[in-house]
DNA sequence: GTCTATAGCCAGATAGAC
DNA sequence: GTCTATCTGGCTATAGAC
């Protein structure tokens, strides 16, 4: 992508920090949820951190105030992002069997390509502070309570079996969200296969 | 339960320590998967597992070699336990949509009993030893594949819609699995409730 | 089987130069 | 923004008395 060639500076109007930092921190962070995602957090030094960035440890510190700060945003992106994303499609046109369909698809697409983010949210969330894993919640549960809501106006309109849809709702994202902890490495299509399998599954049942 | 009033001595014949041994072991096991699960493995000391069972950090050390082997032990035991209290009523008589579904409410329920041992297994297996991860994974790995099995046995009689029966294994444990994250505190009903909404998802679909 | 005492190490975080 | 140097405190694990 070329750059800007006037001599317009790219101001920074989202936030206090520069682009040349902004860098930095998503570097930081996506070498962070790497390491967290396959050695755990616990077992995991700023040292190594650092170095899969290739600075040394104290350097860190000019970025974030903590480790624990780090998994925080790891956490708080991966968490937000499907909320940012994926609700509006329960906004589209369409029944609401066709628009959770829409939302299952990008949920197991993202999934996979924020895979070792979702797996650091999914087993560190006990490393959190009780405001931070708090904050990370919020969207969770809302994510949730929306996931539901389609669920049961599905239910309404005659389209859905009538059951508890908050235990549909957390059965089905459960279903999803494990797709993060065996997903590695498969192609397009492959996730595409996931996607129909698990539709049809939970549309129309293992029974022909 | 009152002591054998003869002379005899209550001989081990299962293993080389002694039932108060044993006891000691599995009340410092209990407590420190407690501790794991709500605070994770890695910010958890010998202390706090010893103050746990009153007594101090050192003692620990006459009962287990480390700390890894606290979480192995966790690990181990429910990972297996399903395999050999579970897989049994594969082997029952009935049809496999039927076995299946046995196995799928025994699955559930263990889950609950073992609420917080498999809490601890889904999210700190990345702090064992490359051995002991590999040793309880081929416990998992052997569940998971008579689970398909089976699966597979059901499409070929016709019980069964045809579908990746691996898909289908991965997504239905995977949806199981997840009940251990949000089933704290629920009462015997609640948990059957679980169970039949599940199965009736999974064997039915949403759709009526 | 549990204790006290402590070895030995490594972590997160800070200070201040460049 | 990154460095070197270091503080401080925690941890796992061991030694050896009782």
């Amino acid at each position: 992508m070329a750059e800007p060639t006037d001599g317009a500076e790219p101001a920074n109007r989202t936030g206090s920090r520069t682009e040349r930092s902004r860098g930095r921190r998503a570097e930081i962070v996506t070498a962070a949820a790497q390491t967290f995602a396959t050695r755990g957090y616990g077992n995991v030094g700023m040292r190594d951190i650092a170095e899969a960035v290739g600075i040394r440890g104290a350097s860190l510190y000019h970025h974030f105030s903590s480790k624990e700060e780090i998994l925080y945003e790891i956490c708080l992106a991966v968490t937000r992002e499907p909320v940012e994303e994926n609700l509006p499609l329960l906004d589209a046109a369409g029944t609401p069997a066709e628009r959770l369909a829409g939302l299952l698809q990008a949920h197991i697409r993202q999934l996979r390509r924020r895979r070792v983010e979702h797996l650091v949210a999914l087993h560190e969330r006990t490393s959190l502070t009780e405001e931070h894993l708090a904050e990370v919640d919020r969207y969770r549960q809302y994510y949730h309570r929306r996931v539901r809501d389609v669920i049961a106006a599905g239910m309404r309109a005659g389209e859905f079996r009538e059951l508890d849809p908050k235990l549909v709702a957390l059965g089905m994202l459960d279903m999803l969200n494990g797709v993060s902890g065996w997903i590695r490495g498969a192609s397009d299509d492959d996730v595409e296969d996931v996607a129909d399998t698990y539709l049809r599954m939970l549309f129309d049942g293992l029974r022909p």
